[in-house]
DNA sequence: CACGAATGTAGCCACTGGAAACAATGATGT
DNA sequence: ACATCATTGTTTCCAGTGGCTACATTCGTG
């Protein structure tokens, strides 16, 4: 027997991306932590341990997830470099707000990235992390060369802005800053980092 | 019937602390998602409806904690505050530098406390919030009647030094920054804002 | 000292993630 | 063409969890 009434054959033909296109929506919806598999089967209309077939785990899951979520990161970023201006305040403006809509867009995927990077075994995700992130550290050494930013470690000087970054999209996140104040304040932060971090006068 | 051989009599006598106390241990050791109501319960050696009688709810026994976590915190800035030396910047650094140390030394205490925060429902804790936070908003504003920060909504200066304080934890917490760098980093983030967040020279 | 309020217990339910045994389908080699 | 094997899904079970209700014990207080 292949089809009884308007049901799906025995094959789903591509569980793993609708699992994972379901599951991205569950996140965003409910966070990692309410994430359930069997409700995912559930919505996809398959047995419960049929996404096994897929995702050795739970965790599996998630780590797919979150690499998902580095690569469509490094692109945002991409894309936003591709298209800015060419001063390097204004890149580096850019290539900011692009990850801080990126992170306000994407609260649960991206804090679920952030847990995933450094958890041992996991190997893709810390190397699509650095694609993604390599960019910016780039464009750091870019503003050093160009004379606008001390010299120094790059990782040093950078980390701070990365730091104020995360910072101000987790307090968006989290409701302690609206949603509308973010463009004013990545601006604001970008330029107290430039000021902050440019070289002394000679 | 009373006491059998070297058992606990009928009462705990003590259980809602016992609870918070292996709570908070818990919860540091295996994250907020890992804690298990009927865990704690078998440790304390009572049976697993015990609990109930004290906490609601798993999230009021979150809340609960959270809650004890910003009156620590508060105890934390008002200590570092009270032996701070007059200046300043040195007044704001080592309140900056007590909130980065209980941040880091109580990662996933600070997550739920965050995540509690605005959560509807739970008035005690942005008030418990409230208080904590309130020393270092005017700590801000300290720091504009004496000439050290440029004017405008402290809310808005003061946000942005609050945001790279809270990433800088996270990324130590998140193992992307060694925990020994937490004071320097600290260090360079309160002078990049002083510096940033200067009035305007004359 | 009796009786109601607190506090703890036992047992049930629904749900979850995980694992094993089994069934249907697809691919491959001859 | 077709037998055979690997893939993909299904069923069924297990242990663990949070939450609920009915019951037991103890404590306080009139």
């Amino acid at each position: 027997m292949t089809e009884t009434a308007g049901q799906r054959p025995y094959h789903h033909g591509n569980l793993r991306s609708a699992i994972l296109d379901a599951a991205e929506r569950q996140l965003r919806e409910r966070g990692a932590d309410q994430l359930s598999l069997r409700d995912l089967a559930r919505e996809i209309g398959v047995s419960h341990a049929a996404p096994r077939r897929h995702f050795a785990d739970r965790r599996a899951l998630l780590d797919a997830l979150a690499e998902a979520g580095f690569l469509r990161l490094g692109d945002a970023l991409r894309t936003s470099l591709a298209e800015a201006d060419d001063a390097f305040p204004a890149r580096l403006h850019d290539a900011v707000l692009a990850f801080a809509r990126f992170a306000t867009e994407n609260a649960a995927l991206l804090e679920l990235m952030n847990s995933a990077k450094h958890r041992p075994g996991a190997s893709r995700i810390p190397e699509a992390a650095e694609a993604a992130f390599g960019q910016v550290f780039a464009l750091i050494e870019e503003g050093q060369e160009r004379g606008a930013l001390e010299h120094g470690d790059p990782e040093r000087i950078g980390i701070i802005l990365y730091a104020t970054v995360q910072g101000i999209t987790t307090l968006v996140n989290g409701g302690m800053i609206a949603a509308e104040r973010l463009d004013g304040l990545i601006a604001t932060a970008v330029e107290q980092f430039l000021r902050g971090a440019r070289p002394p006068l000679p």
